[in-house]
DNA sequence: CCATTACTAGATTGATCGCTCTATTTAACA
DNA sequence: TGTTAAATAGAGCGATCAATCTAGTAATGG
C-alpha cells in the first residue's frame, strides 16, 4: 500500500502558512477569509483542511512560527554582532519591506493574543526570551566594565525591548517620518543609558 | 411637523460609538460583527443605521475619536505638568484598564490604517501632533537650559513617543512583567538622555 | 497490474455577515 | 388634536463565512 511521505507533507504545510501569512499581512486574521489563503496558496478548501484542522489552527501556527523565527533572527544577530549594533541594525532596517510586514504580523498576535490564550503564553515566552538574550549580554558587559554597573540587566532589557517596538511602531504611526536623526539619537540615547558614568571630579 | 433634535440625536451618535468601542476592544475592527455593537447598544440594526451609513464609517468615527481624544489628553498632561513627569504618568498608569483599552484600539487602528488611507492620515496627523507637543517642551527646556542644547527637538520627541509606546506595550507582550523596576530605569533613561552632559572637568 | 490509500478538487452545508426593507410607535408642530 | 416626520424594531436580503462531503485522480506497495 502507499505510504505518507512527512517530508512532502510538512513541506506543504509550510507552504500554507507562508500563502496565509501574506494574506494575514495584507487583510488581518479575521479579515482574511479561507478563500483567500486557498487562492494565495493554489489549492481546494477541501485540500487545505487536511493540513489544518481549522482556521484557527493555521492562525496559531503562524503565529508561533512568527514569534519563534522572530526570536532566533534576533538571537542571531546578537551573538555575531555587538548588541548596541545589533539594536542599531533592527532599528535602521525598521523600514525595510520584509521587516515591516514582520511587525504588523507581531501586531496582529498582539491582538489575537487577547482572545488567544495559547498564542497569548508562546507570546509572553518569546518575550521574555528575548528579554533574557538582552539581560545576558548587559550583564556579560557589566562584568567586563562596559555599561554601567549599577542598572538592572533585567529592567533595562525590557527598555531597550521596548524601544525596538516603539521604534517600530514610528514608522507604521507616520510612514513618511525621517529616521535618520531619529537613529542617530537613538545611538546617542543607548549610549548615555548603559555607559558606565564619568566618575565625578 | 416634528423637527430633529440634533443635541438627542449627536448623543445617540457617541452612545453607540462608546458601545462599538466596547466591541471593538473585544473582538476588534473586523471581529465585532454589527450585530455584536447593536447587541451592546441595545439598539436594533435597522436603527443603527440611521445614525451611521455603514460598519466602515462607525469604525472610521471611533478610531477618530480615540486618536484626537487620546492625543487632546496627552497634550494636558504635559501643559499641567513636568514633561519628565508627564511622561512617567502615562507609563505608570499603563496597566490601568482603561488605558490599556485606549492602547488596544491603537493597536487596531494601526492595523486598520494599513487598508484605510482616511484613518491613516489622522493617525498620521495625530501622531505628529503628539510630537510636535514633545518637540515643543523640548525646545523650550533647551532656552531655559534644562535639557542637552545639542539634542534635535523633533528627533528627540520621536524618540520619546516611541518610548511610549514600547513601555505601552510592554505589558501587553507581558502581563505579568514588573514594571516598578522598568519605570525607575525609564526614568534614569530619560534623565541621562535629556540632561545637559556634565562640562568636560 | 491491481488494490489500497494518499492527494486533490469543487460543490455544498448551515451560520453569520453587513445591510435594507417594511411596519409601528413616538413626539413635535400647526 | 390631527398631521407629519423622526425614532425605533425586527424580519429578511443576498453574499460570504468556516467547514464538510462526495467524488475522482495519482501514486505506491504487493
Amino acid at each position: 500500500m502507499r505510504r505518507v511521505d512527512p517530508i512532502k507533507h510538512a513541506e506543504k504545510k509550510q507552504e500554507i502558512l507562508t500563502a496565509a501569512r501574506r494574506c494575514f499581512v495584507r487583510d488581518g486574521f479575521a479579515g482574511a477569509s479561507i478563500a483567500d489563503i486557498c487562492a494565495e496558496a493554489g489549492i481546494s478548501p477541501g485540500h487545505l483542511y487536511h493540513y489544518f484542522p481549522s482556521k484557527e489552527a493555521i492562525v496559531g501556527a503562524m503565529g508561533a512560527a512568527a514569534l519563534s523565527t522572530g526570536a532566533a533572527q534576533f538571537g542571531e544577530l546578537m551573538e555575531g554582532s555587538h548588541a548596541l549594533a545589533a539594536l542599531a541594525s533592527v532599528i535602521e532596517n525598521a523600514k525595510n519591506r520584509n521587516l515591516r510586514d514582520d511587525f504588523i504580523l507581531i501586531l496582529e498576535i498582539l491582538m489575537e493574543a487577547g482572545r488567544n490564550p495559547k498564542l497569548a503564553k508562546i507570546l509572553q515566552e518569546q518575550s521574555r526570551n528575548v528579554r533574557r538574550i538582552l539581560a545576558e549580554f548587559l550583564r556579560k558587559s557589566q562584568a567586563d566594565g562596559l555599561i554601567d554597573p549599577g542598572l538592572d540587566p533585567e529592567a533595562a532589557s525590557a527598555i531597550l525591548f521596548g524601544l525596538l517596538d516603539g521604534a517600530r511602531m514610528m514608522t507604521i504611526r507616520d510612514p513618511k517620518i525621517d529616521m535618520t536623526k531619529v537613529l542617530d539619537h537613538l545611538k546617542i540615547l543607548v549610549g548615555r543609558f548603559l555607559l558606565p558614568p564619568r566618575p565625578a571630579s
